[in-house]
DNA sequence: AGGGACAGTAACCATAGGTTACTGATGACT
DNA sequence: AGTCATCAGTAACCTATGGTTACTGTCCCT
């Protein structure tokens, strides 16, 4: 088997695939390999995160070191998030496959209204 | 905004993110990365798939022109998935990803194991 | 006649994701 | 002095996706 043994469950690799296949983490390091934001930016910018979800999303990130969560005590209350250096070099890959999407959903999309017309 | 609207909810681009990020994608495009497969070898090797959710993942991913299904009238029956010229130009980011996932487990699980050990 | 190979589907259950409303502290406005 | 807005979430609830187990149909082999 060739790369590693990503396709074994119990493999730590497959456990990152699982992170990096949930619905959300993609736009979220996207959003912040940009710059540091705060959580109702990240709301803003990243549309549609309910924001249960949203803090889901970020507390998983911070605890496997992609980012850096910083409270100030202030009031109205300020939270930032900002990558680290590891969240960083995790952006890259990511932009990769957000410059595939932008180069083919045009394909994609195509392809499906054929699938669909074929099938209707 | 950078990288097109990605963000938007509407945005097709958004729409690929959506694909890329459920949970067998990529683990599927990188399995017939290598070469095509027949449903019982990809189950076998995309370790832990319900047969279930494995069509699903493939009827979307044909639907998408990301592979290409082809059913051989013999029994018993045989059906092999091969990528399109669309889904080997996919494998590569992903391929991108799956290089970092291996390269940087270590990192997270120690920052998991540290992030556990401060809240507990 | 019975069992096995293969590619699924059917019926059912569990969990993740989503929605809406609400909290608590303070400053600004009327 | 009372009311409203700001911000970062939580709480309670509901739904949709994913997961599990069992089963189908066809033909060959023994």
């Amino acid at each position: 088997m060739v790369r590693g043994n990503a396709f074994d469950p119990d493999c730590p690799t497959r456990v990152l695939l699982d992170r990096i296949g949930d619905k959300w983490t993609v736009l979220v390091v996207s959003a912040l390999a940009e710059k540091t934001l705060r959580f109702s930016e990240l709301r803003a910018q990243v549309g549609g995160v309910a924001p249960k979800v949203l803090t889901q999303t970020l507390r998983a990130l911070e605890r496997d070191g992609i980012l850096r969560r910083r409270v100030y005590a202030e009031v109205p209350p300020r939270v930032e998030y900002t990558l680290t250096r590891l969240g960083r070099s995790l952006a890259e890959p990511i932009a990769a496959i957000q410059d595939w999407a932008e180069g083919h959903v045009s394909s994609v999309l195509t392809n499906r209204e054929r699938y669909d017309n074929a099938v209707a």
